[in-house]
DNA sequence: GTCTATAACTTGATAGAC
DNA sequence: GTCTATCAAGTTATAGAC
């Protein structure tokens, strides 16, 4: 299935692009969601508010291609770790790979955990919380016996537990993700097989 | 000690602060933080924005005190909550007082959450975990033999998972908190007993 | 095709009317 | 003591220069 779109950009145009993804990027991690503002953004980029706007059709689509772009590379890196694990492991895998890389990206968490709080629909937070819980529940079939898990309160409750880890880390740069990323594990790994 | 300010005020002034905290829980909940201001909450309080800043300072100053509101409701539910359970059972009781509480009263859930977001001091990240952490580390020692759990990873990772689960609420208000809150106090237990 | 100069509007805060 | 009218600085978006 083709894309709706069609990009077809020059190469000036793809790299004023990625430039200013770039520093909305930085900009929301630096200062947050709501001070990144249109002037900042193309001072940061050093061309002034109107440029932006043409490489952009709103300020709104700077942020969201920004937001897309963090979340991509972090889809990517999760779910090759996911993948290259044993479907017992594959829960554990993916609290070790989120957390990982939001470690070696902080720029990265900031953007993200903001999404979060903005008004969200049904839909997409199924988004977040489905891919894990569908790993629980391919965890839970191949290993240890039928335990009734509801397995999307676990997956929200491990997701929101990630988030927080990070964060963490955001405003203390000398916590351990990496301790509190096996604690979690541990704990996930508790309620799966039953105690 | 006493207060460093001296309130003394009207009978009117005092009904004013009151109803304009009210309006902008109210905002807040419905659009959030970013687009409540002070025009807003003026309007919606039936009164002009210079009228807002008489009764307060700044418009900081207004989201702040409905911040201030909506904090002291939850902690005192749920300091009360805690204090009349055992030591043993004061983490659970945590968890569960939280998540009721914010199940009661959804429209402050979001005021909670955007300012977690906000960028945080290291003080102001400690004044959410190191309450449930010092539960956690005295319910070990009053229980179990001595297992090396690190509390503050723990309490980190469990007020997480509590945001998330008040959250999804938001968005889906079919979604069962009190199982939700049951499963985290398993988990919790589980880790706490070790396994 | 790329970007600058300008416009239309909203923001938080102040000075002063009553 | 309470609130309205006004202000300067910010916001996003557009029209048109090159």
């Amino acid at each position: 299935m083709a894309n709706t779109q069609r990009p077809e950009r020059s190469f000036v145009e793809r790299a004023r692009r990625a430039q200013l993804i770039d520093v909305t990027i930085a900009l929301v991690a630096e200062h947050g969601y709501a001070a990144t503002s249109l002037a900042k953004i193309a001072q940061a980029a050093g061309i002034t508010k109107g440029a932006v706007l043409y490489h952009f059709e709103t300020k709104d689509a700077v942020v969201t291609a920004a937001h897309e772009s963090v979340l991509s590379a972090l889809v990517k890196t999760v779910s090759d770790a996911v993948e290259s694990a044993s479907v017992q492991d594959r829960p554990a895998a993916y609290v070790r790979a989120m957390i990982g890389h939001l470690r070696r990206h902080p720029e990265h968490t900031r953007m993200l955990t903001q999404s979060l709080t903005t008004v969200a629909t049904v839909e997409s937070s199924r988004l977040r919380w489905a891919p894990l819980a569908d790993l629980i529940d391919a965890a839970r079939n191949a290993g240890s016996p039928d335990r009734p898990i509801d397995s999307r309160s676990l997956a929200i409750s491990i997701g929101g537990a990630i988030d927080a880890i990070v964060m963490e880390r955001l405003t203390d740069s000398s916590f351990d993700t990496e301790d509190a990323a096996e604690m979690l594990v541990e704990m996930l790994q508790a309620v799966l097989q039953g105690e």
